[in-house]
DNA sequence: CGGCGGATTTGACTTATATCAACATAATGA
DNA sequence: TCATTATGTTGATATAAGTCAAATCCGCCG
């Protein structure tokens, strides 16, 4: 396979990339939830020579782009954790997307070519990203690319109008079980346990995400603390009973869907 | 430029369109908001080869695709209104897309190749509709037609993005004047008034849209139309005062940010 | 280690919106 | 045309979630 030095040349604070240290995308950890797999049908040795890695972590906080920015990367989560945010005219963030490893981070700006969000790292994290002209139009080879590219879009959509039924029906108590459930399977897909994990986002971040106040995710975790759903201690979370969340969430589980049932 | 004749065959009640009655993109009354102006790089004469269009209208309540239907097409509207909605697993069903004129329906099934929503005409309506296989990877010659796709994925969900952002947060006022001024906006993108127009939903299907009840609905528009915003009678509506209707919906217009200010 | 500041929890109270119920109006169809 | 049904309006009341305020927890830094 051939791999190529590649000297970035940003404003992220990465270090050009050495050919001794550099990890092609068949030996990353999430190779099977990024990228790679979504390309059966290209060359993947060419998408090696393309995809540039972090080489040192980005610290919490840091924003990998601003609304208003040009389009120029692709980028996939590594490790770590993102938010994915808008400013309303009068200035408030509307959190929209988190985004766990394995998962694309700026898919917004195709449209425009120019960032109409905000993306900020949660936590220590790491970033592979891919130059935006490998899914121009006129770029070449990169017709499989553009496809999966175009499939994620779609994907991505449907997540959209997932959280927009969340946010217009469901009551808090059934959001946060959703929020849960989702994180949940979304750990799983990176093998990761899913009944027990950190929490990468603050209160604040859950409450804006779900259209609620602090204080209503404080009372709601009690809650459903309370019924023996959940056991949380800060950010550490476990999951204790998956099938009551979903129920709650309004996912169908058994096949008496009152069985469960809680006021 | 060159007209095929085309017989369409599947679920939809469309009658062949015949040479003689066939109107080509270029002289379509929305061409400047549909495909073909997105499509510069596109051999447009080569485009009219590929969509399809309905001779005659489709009747409200015509559903033109439903959840778990597989994609074939690519639905442009070509006059009245459509919604797109999901159903919860509990069946309750969630809009989450209303669509005017010169808008494309359809492209959340992308992902899957099976729609994961359902798109009902709302009144009265007609469409045209691209194959999907045009957008398929395998597919010549459609590259520019794949990057405008691409560019409209991603503006849906910019789009989606702003309505979460509207759920989320806004109060019933805001959320109502936000729909209001989103709607005039795209009509006036169809050079239609946009300050005088029939909304082509019912109470009930806004109220679903912003979360809202049906009652609250009524109730807002009362509310609006004391306040001297709004004139409305049934699904007519006019839009007295759109400045202020743009500062409920948090869209900054004077530099005196107070000087509207409706608690 | 100890103290400072932000994050989270908890309680008391308020309010926006939902719910329930009755009525009015508009659309539909024989 | 009128009867019938769907759709929209209005009022009274209930409630989920927001607001305000205080207490507690926790991480961080000297």
């Amino acid at each position: 396979m051939l791999l190529i030095e590649l000297y970035l040349t940003t404003n992220l604070d990465l270090t050009p990339v050495k050919k001794n240290n550099q990890i092609n995308c068949n030996d990353c950890g999430i190779h099977d939830l990024c990228l790679p797999a979504l390309l059966a049908d290209v060359d993947i040795s060419n998408l090696d020579s393309i995809i540039q890695r972090s080489s040192r972590s980005i610290n919490k906080g840091f924003h990998i782009f601003n609304t208003g920015d040009s389009f120029q990367y692709i980028y996939a989560v590594r490790s770590g954790a993102f938010k994915s945010y808008v400013n309303s005219y009068s200035g408030e963030e509307q959190i929209f997307s988190f985004h766990l490893p394995g998962e694309l981070i700026g898919l917004d700006a195709i449209y425009s070519n120019i960032h109409c969000s905000s993306a900020v790292a949660l936590e220590e994290s790491q970033i592979c990203r891919i130059p935006y002209e490998f899914l121009d139009e006129n770029s070449v080879g990169s017709e499989g690319l553009k496809s999966q590219v175009m499939k994620l879009l779609s994907k991505e959509i449907t997540e959209d109008q997932q959280l927009l039924m969340q946010l217009g029906q469901m009551k808090a108590k059934e959001k946060m079980a959703a929020l849960l459930i989702n994180l949940s399977i979304r750990y799983e897909a990176r093998n990761l346990p899913h009944d027990l994990f950190t929490l990468p986002m603050s209160r604040g971040e859950i409450a804006n995400y779900l259209g609620l106040t602090i204080e209503t995710v404080s009372r709601v975790f009690r809650e459903l603390k309370g019924y023996g759903f959940i056991k949380i201690k800060g950010k550490k979370i476990v999951l204790k009973d998956i099938p009551a969340l979903k129920h709650l969430a309004g996912i169908f589980v058994s096949n008496n869907p009152n069985e469960n049932a809680i006021k």
